[in-house]
DNA sequence: GCAAGGTC
């Protein structure tokens, strides 16, 4: 029997389906799909879920508090499934095979993927047979063209994905230890540190701390109205800043009543068509439109693999020459996007444009089949799409632009006006999205005068450079070359589920700033994006041959024992730091009764609450919800001069609170309405809570009555019921009126 | 309970 591995079960499906004269047949081994046919000599196509096993260290380095983080660095790792069942069915075919061909995907990770489904294979079966298949797009012709001409397994290539493995796991978990112990932030809320994610933070802390160092300089507009025809439009000074009030008065002085037009220019501008979409141009793309990377994604994963978009995690730019276009183009001649589908398909040649990127793996996204409006979600059929007007705009001619450069003269000084027209919509017509506004003003001829109708001088400051948004720092990730296209929105969800950031545009918290201001100052390496790059470096000659995973490895190490070194040495003022910051992200504000911090503490029954750092002279608290992380914004209560709180679930969306004393004594009159609104039980039996069973336990402590209830001293009561003190509390605070 | 990389 000959064994097909692809990286993914879709993928299985489709070689077998091209390979296969027949229809193959669908058989479950291990509760897994794999496709079978072939008469004589049977082929078994079966798919993967990416990588189905995983580096780890052995149990006993498990328990954070005994085993000292830099014992990680030297320790042995074990290989461990993380998809059972898959690697059941991987020995159960494996043992009959008599040949074994690698078809995952053409990259580095998935020579990897392929590399550690066959030691599974080989461990059932030692002398199988085994070759590799290569393809950029799973079409028939490339899947034939593959399958006819198959070539070895490259070793290297899977070694120096094994070497990011490995420096992945040991720099990340021994780190991630070791401040997480520092700050003795244990259990679910460890601080993490990692090769990606720490300099993303690091950015991401290095542009906060620009704002906070930004001083604000002042500076003024001066604009000024005309109209003709009854059409107004304003003018600028050709000083688009005054930076010198002086100057700004002196000009807006000698503004008279007329403005004389000086000089008049016309031109066209052409507008390129955009490039086919990868990962991070889909992103940023859906991003504009109101979607987060994570949900992007989401969603584009579901019209993946329901059929309808091509493989949508890829860093290609360029359509291969495997797919043929003019047929991908021709299956929208029907349905919702034919108008725009035959416009293209009328011209002479359909040629793509092309990005900077070519690799081999992936296309780039295009869609794959047509979906009715009714089909999809609002939510799908936005993306979907955005993916088709994409790709149909790729193939469009450049828009054209007509501008307008128009000059004034007002008592000698110069003023002007921008206008533009767009003249041919070319791709802009395919694709809308964030079309610039066409910014016209009336007919105007060279020599003519326009009575002034009205003068204004603005007072403005520079801005501080802006907080990144979600899709920018995807882009600047990819710049760096920090993350995959797979991974890169999933390591800004960390940062937000670690606590080290929140909003949109992300805003660091002190706790971010304290982590990574201990790791550049004593273990620098693993937040500078050339760790990756020196990795990548690394990688690439580990995969030529020039160099060993063993001699990488081994160097990694030595650097990463080094940093345990400082580490080590400077543990106690890391320490201090990193409680320093976590103290400051707690602080709610002052205490309107003596004016000591507010912090979020917790009771020795481990509920949580706002309490004084003046306690036990100052007993002021406030209530706050019992589960969630509680983030502290920016944003001030103008009535109280409190931080604003957002509370952040597991997995759910952070949600805004407000502030903390607002919301107390809105949910206390809340409280005082339903109260209001019903009226005070009669008998104790009517009060929620208490049934038959309590009801006699209360009688038998001479409790029979709603007075009586109220008038006794819970403590008693509880004592001699059994009955916990907090319920017998809340019954009072019920019926008193 | 740790990373980053696949995939769902």
């Amino acid at each position: 029997m000959h064994l097909i591995i692809a990286e993914k079960q879709i993928a299985a499906r489709r070689i077998a389906s091209i390979l296969s004269p027949k229809k193959p047949q669908k058989k479950r081994i291990s509760g897994i799909d794999s496709y079978e046919f072939g008469n004589d000599e049977k082929t078994i196509v079966i798919g993967l879920s990416g990588h189905i096993v995983q580096l780890d260290f052995p149990p006993a380095y498990n328990n954070w508090q005994k085993v000292e983080a830099k014992e990680l660095v030297d320790a042995e790792l074990i290989v461990t499934p993380t998809h059972a069942k898959i690697v059941s069915a991987l020995k159960k075919l494996g043992k009959k095979a008599t040949k074994v061909t690698i078809a995952t995907d053409y990259d580095r990770e998935g020579e990897l993927i392929g590399v550690e489904a066959l030691n599974i294979v080989k461990g059932v079966n030692e002398n199988i047979e085994y070759e590799r298949a290569v393809y950029s797009a799973i079409t028939p012709a490339a899947i034939k063209e593959a399958f006819e001409n198959t070539t070895k397994i490259d070793f290297n290539l899977a070694d120096a994905g094994h070497s990011r493995q490995v420096i992945d796991l040991v720099w990340g978990a021994s780190l991630t230890r070791f401040i997480s112990l520092a700050s003795r932030r244990l259990g679910k809320q460890f601080l993490s540190v990692g090769r990606v994610q720490s300099p993303t933070l690091a950015l991401i802390v290095d542009r906060e701390k620009e704002r906070e160092a930004f001083v604000p300089t002042p500076y003024w507009e001066i604009y000024v109205d005309l109209a003709k025809n009854g059409e107004n439009f304003k003018i600028r000074h050709k000083k688009t800043r005054f930076w010198e009030k002086e100057e700004a008065d002196r000009v807006f002085g000698v503004i008279g009543d007329e403005a004389l037009v000086s000089s008049l220019e016309t031109s066209t501008k052409e507008d390129k068509p955009p490039t086919p979409f990868n990962t991070t141009e889909f992103i940023r793309a859906a991003n504009s439109i109101g979607f987060t990377p994570a949900n992007a994604m989401r969603i584009a994963e579901s019209l993946y693999t329901n059929g309808y978009i091509s493989y949508p995690r890829t860093d290609n730019t360029v359509y291969p020459s495997t797919i043929d276009l003019r047929e991908q183009i021709e299956i929208f001649s029907k349905g919702h996007f034919s108008e725009y589908a035959k416009k293209l398909l009328a011209k002479k040649e359909l040629k793509p444009t092309k990005g900077k990127k070519e690799t081999t793996d992936h296309p780039p996204i295009f869609p794959a089949s047509v979906a009715k409006k009714s089909q999809l979600k609002e939510d799908e059929w936005k993306l979907y799409e955005l993916v088709v007007r994409r790709f149909f705009a790729t193939f469009a001619e450049n828009a054209e632009w007509e501008t307008m450069k128009v000059r004034f003269d007002i008592n000698e000084e110069e003023f002007r006006a921008n206008g533009s027209r767009l003249v041919k919509s070319g791709w802009r017509w395919y694709y809308p999205y964030n079309a610039p506004e066409d910014r016209l003003f009336p007919a105007l001829e060279e020599g003519e005068i326009l009575p002034v109708n009205d003068k204004e001088m603005l007072d403005k400051e520079t801005n501080p450079p802006g907080r990144y948004g979600q899709g920018r720092l995807i882009k600047m990730m990819e710049d760096m070359a920090l993350g995959t296209k797979a991974t890169r929105h999933e390591i800004i969800s960390k940062l937000y589920s670690r606590a080290y950031v929140h909003g949109n545009p992300l805003q660091p918290t002190q706790t971010a700033y304290a982590v990574v201001e201990g790791l550049e100052n004593y273990a620098p390496t693993i937040t500078r994006p050339d760790m990756t790059s020196t990795l990548e470096e690394d990688m690439d000659r580990i995969a030529e041959g020039n160099t060993s995973e063993e001699k990488v490895l081994q160097q990694s190490r030595y650097m990463l024992t080094d940093v345990f070194k400082e580490l080590e040495d400077n543990r106690e003022k890391i320490s201090e730091s990193l409680r320093e910051g976590l103290r400051k992200d707690k602080i709610i504000g002052k205490c309107p009764d003596c004016g000591c911090d507010l912090i979020v503490r917790r009771s020795r029954r481990g509920s949580r609450f706002i309490g004084c750092e003046g306690y036990p002279d100052c007993t002021f608290s406030l209530p706050l919800p019992k589960s969630g992380h509680i983030l502290v914004t920016d944003k001030t209560c103008d009535k109280h001069s409190l931080y604003h709180i957002k509370v952040k679930g597991q997995k759910k969306r952070a949600w805004d609170l407000g502030c903390p004393y607002c919301n107390y004594l809105e949910w206390k009159e809340e409280q005082k309405k339903e109260k209001a609104a019903t009226p005070r039980p009669e008998k104790i039996s009517d009060i929620p809570g208490i049934g038959k069973v309590t009801e006699e336990k209360l009688n038998s402590a001479g409790i029979s009555t709603v007075d009586e209830l109220e008038n006794s001293d819970a403590n008693e009561i509880s004592k001699t019921t059994n009955i916990p003190l907090g319920k017998i509390i809340r019954w009072q605070e019920a019926v008193a009126y």
